[in-house]
RNA sequence: GGGGGCGUAGCUCAAUUGGUUAGAGUGCCGGCCUGUCACGCCGGAGGUUGCGGGUUCAAGUCCCGUCGCCCUCGCCA
C-alpha cells in the first residue's frame, strides 16, 4: 500500500482546509463534468468529495474517470475549503473537497447487485447473500456502531460496578430452557453429543458457588427453533448474576445499566426508578405480559356488567365462571370495515374464540347486532365504563379470561400499529413480575412449568405446600392441586420496553430440598434430573450463596432502540427464515469421512 | 408440520382483470459537458415473467404441482 491513510472521509471538516491528507475507501458516485471529475469517497464514517482536474494534472484526471462504483482506493491531496456557493449542506463534509494529487488503486469492483444507499431497499434474500455489500450503507453501518457502543457502555458499566465478565463453555450439556438444543458429535466418544448452550444458565449459577459474587457476560446463545420476526438461531444476550441478593437488588443494578447504556448509547435520559406491573394486571390490561405502554387502549372487563343482560351468549358465558372482555377502538367505526370485521373475526375463531362481537358507536346512536338482546340499560352501562363515544368500536370476547384478553391484546398491538396510534417517540420501560411458577395445561390435564426449574418461588411456604400434596397424589392433578399449583408465584421478573420483552430473571433455588421438589413437580424423576443436572445438585451441596440475575437479549434492545421491527436488521449475518446462513450457504452436507470419524451414519430420507 | 403474502430487466416496481412487439424509474455501457454533489443532456444494451405442467385461438394474468424469500400458528425468551 502506497498511500497510508491520515484521516477518515467522514472526518473531514473546515478546520482541516490547507492540510494535506490521504483518505481510503470506496467509490460512491463519479460525476464527470467535462474536464472535472468528482468521486464521493466513502468509509464508514461518511463520504467526501475528491477532486481531479484535467488542467492541473491531466493524468490523474484520465485515472479518475476509469474509476466506478464500489472501487477501492486511496487518495492523496490537500484539503481545501469550498467556496459559498459551491457548499453541499446535506454532508457533514459538505464545507471542503480534496483536490487530488496522488492516486492508488487498490481493488476493482464489478457492478454490484443491490446500490449502497440508503434509499434502496432490496429484497432479504438478496441483501443477505450479498450481506458485504449491504453493511456498507450508512445506515448499516450506524447501527453496528450503535451495537458496539452498547456493549461498550454495559462493559463499562459493570466493570465499574465491580462485576467481572467471565467466560463459560459453549461445548456443554444441555440446558434447561425448554428449547430444542444444538448439538455438537463429539469424536473422542461417538454417540455422545454436547449441547451449544441456550444461556449460562447453570454456569452462572455455579460461578457464585465458585464464590465470583457479581459476573456479567456478553454470551451467544443457541436455541434450535423457529425464527420469527424477533428471533434467531443464535442470539446475545448480556448475562447478569450476583450474589447474596433478592430481586429488587438485580433490578437496580439493570435499571443502572439501562439508564447508562441510554444515556451513552442514544443521549437518552431515563427516569429512575422504573415502574412495575404485575403478571395478572398485564395480561388482564394489555392481554400480554409485555405491555407497550406508549399507547393506552386498556381491554375492559364487562363481565360484571353483562351477567344479567339479555344477551343469553354474555351471560351465560360469565355464568359458567369465562369472562366478557371488550377492546375499545378510537374512530373504529371508520376504520375498521364489514370486510375487515369478518377477517379479524376469522383471526379470532383461529385463536381458538367461538366469534366476535361488536358495537359500533354512530351519529345517531349504535349500530350492532347485539344490542337489542343486551338492552337499554346495560347498554348505557358498556358505554360509561368502556368511555365509549360517537365514532368508536367495541369489539368483545366472550371466553376464558386468558383466551379472550388474547385475543383483544393481539389486536390492540394490531390496531396501534396499523393506524399510527403509538407514540413513536421515546422509550417505554418496564418490570413486569408477580409470574406465576406453574400452568394448567387442561388438554393433557397437567401441571406445567412455565419457567426453567431454577426459579424460586416467591412464597416458598406456599410450593412446599403444593409439592407436598402433589407428591401425595402421585402427581395426579385434581381441582386441589391445580389450585394450589397456580397460588405459586414465581420469583420471575421481566424487564420490558415497548412491547419488547428485553430480558428476563429471577432469584434462584439454592436449597438441596427446594431443587429437589422442584423436579418432582415437573414431573422428572431423581434419576432424571440428576442425569441431567447431577453436576449442579452436587455444587448446591457444597454452599451456594443466595442468588439471582438477569438476562438482556441484546438483538432485541437493539430492536427496540432503533424501532425496528426485524432482527435481522440488527445481526450482521443474519440466518434466514429457515436458518440457513445464505451467504455462507450453511448448513452443509460434512464429509463422509468427518460423519465415520463421529461415529455417524445417516439415515436415508423416506 | 399448518395458514397467509410475495416472486416480471442488475435493483425497486407497472402491465386495463385472458388480447398487438412485457413497460417505467434507477443502475449498467457509449457520447457531450470545468463546479457537480440523487449532476444534466443525447444514445444504447439488458427479459426462459422463479421452475414444470395444464386450460385456451391466445397466459405475466386462470388451474395444478414445485422451488425460493418474508410473516404467522405450532414451537420458543
Amino acid at each position: 500500500m502506497r498511500l497510508k491513510r491520515s484521516i477518515m472521509c467522514g472526518a473531514l471538516r473546515a478546520s482541516h482546509t490547507g492540510q494535506e491528507v490521504t483518505v481510503c475507501g470506496w467509490v460512491q458516485t463519479i460525476r464527470e463534468i467535462g474536464g472535472l471529475v468528482f468521486i464521493d469517497l466513502r468509509d464508514r464514517e461518511g463520504t467526501v468529495q475528491l477532486v481531479f482536474d484535467k488542467e492541473v494534472i491531466p493524468k490523474l484526471h484520465e485515472q479518475a474517470k476509469r474509476l466506478a462504483r464500489e472501487w477501492v482506493i486511496g487518495a492523496r491531496g490537500k484539503v481545501s475549503k469550498r467556496s459559498e456557493r459551491q457548499v453541499n449542506k446535506n454532508l457533514p463534509t459538505g464545507e471542503v473537497e480534496v483536490i487530488v494529487s496522488d492516486l492508488e488503486i487498490h481493488n476493482s469492483a464489478e457492478t454490484p447487485p443491490i446500490e449502497v444507499r440508503d434509499d434502496v431497499e432490496a429484497n432479504s434474500d438478496i441483501r443477505l447473500t450479498y450481506r458485504y455489500v449491504d453493511l456498507r450503507r450508512p445506515k448499516m453501518q450506524h447501527i453496528f456502531q450503535v451495537r458496539h457502543k452498547l456493549a461498550k457502555a454495559a462493559r463499562d458499566y459493570f466493570d465499574a460496578q465491580g462485576f467481572l465478565e467471565i467466560e463459560t463453555p459453549l461445548l456443554t450439556k444441555p440446558t434447561p430452557e425448554g428449547a430444542r438444543d444444538f448439538l455438537v458429535p463429539s469424536r473422542h466418544y461417538p454417540g455422545s453429543f454436547y449441547a451449544l448452550p441456550q444461556s449460562p444458565q447453570i454456569f452462572k449459577q455455579i460461578l457464585m458457588m465458585s464464590g465470583f459474587d457479581k459476573y456479567f457476560q456478553i454470551a451467544r446463545n443457541f436455541r434450535d427453533e423457529d425464527k420469527r420476526a424477533d428471533r434467531q438461531p443464535e442470539h446475545t444476550q448480556i448475562d447478569v448474576e450476583l450474589s447474596f441478593v433478592e430481586p429488587a437488588d438485580v433490578q437496580k443494578v439493570i435499571e443502572g445499566l439501562i439508564a447508562h447504556v441510554m444515556k451513552a448509547v442514544m443521549g437518552v435520559e431515563v427516569k429512575l426508578p422504573l415502574p412495575h406491573m404485575s403478571y395478572a394486571e398485564a395480561t388482564a390490561s394489555y392481554g400480554i405480559d409485555r405491555p407497550d405502554l406508549r399507547f393506552g387502549m386498556q381491554l375492559v372487563d364487562l363481565s360484571e356488567i353483562v351477567k344479567d343482560c339479555g344477551f343469553g351468549v354474555f351471560a351465560d358465558t360469565v355464568k359458567s365462571g369465562k369472562a366478557v372482555k371488550a377492546l375499545l377502538l378510537p374512530g373504529g367505526h371508520e376504520k375498521i370495515s364489514k370486510g375487515q370485521f369478518k377477517n379479524l373475526e376469522a383471526d379470532a375463531k383461529g385463536r381458538g374464540a367461538k366469534g366476535l362481537a361488536f358495537i359500533r358507536y354512530t351519529a345517531d346512536g349504535v349500530d350492532s347486532p347485539i344490542a337489542k338482546f343486551i338492552g337499554e340499560a346495560h347498554m348505557a352501562k358498556i358505554k360509561e365504563k368502556t368511555g365509549a363515544n360517537a365514532g368508536d368500536m367495541l369489539i368483545f370476547v366472550a371466553d376464558h379470561a386468558r383466551l379472550a384478553s388474547q385475543i383483544l391484546g393481539a389486536y390492540r398491538n394490531q390496531f396501534g400499529a396499523e393506524f399510527g396510534l403509538i407514540q413513536k417517540e421515546g422509550f417505554r420501560y418496564l418490570w413486569v413480575d408477580d409470574f406465576p411458577q406453574f400452568a394448567y395445561d387442561e388438554e393433557k390435564n397437567e401441571i406445567v412449568p412455565e419457567h426453567h426449574p431454577f426459579v424460586m418461588p416467591k412464597n416458598e411456604d406456599a410450593f412446599m405446600a403444593f409439592a407436598e400434596e402433589f407428591k401425595r397424589n402421585d402427581r395426579k392433578a385434581n381441582p386441589r392441586i391445580v389450585d394450589l399449583a397456580l397460588a405459586v408465584t414465581a420469583t420471575q421478573y421481566d424487564i420490558i420496553v415497548n412491547g419488547i420483552e428485553l430480558g428476563s430473571g429471577s432469584q434462584r433455588i439454592v436449597k438441596p430440598s427446594v431443587q429437589n421438589a422442584m423436579f418432582d413437580c415437573l414431573g422428572m424423576t431423581r434419576e432424571q434430573a440428576n442425569a441431567k443436572f447431577g453436576f449442579l445438585l452436587e455444587a448446591l451441596k457444597y454452599g451456594a450463596p443466595p442468588m439471582a440475575g438477569i438476562g438482556m437479549g441484546v438483538d432485541r434492545w437493539m430492536m427496540a432502540l432503533f424501532g425496528i421491527d426485524n432482527i435481522q436488521e440488527v445481526v450482521v449475518f443474519p440466518k434466514h427464515a429457515n436458518a440457513r446462513g445464505m451467504m455462507d450457504g450453511s448448513p452443509s452436507p460434512a464429509e463422509e469421512a468427518q460423519l465415520k470419524e463421529l461415529g455417524i451414519a445417516l439415515r436415508e430420507e423416506k
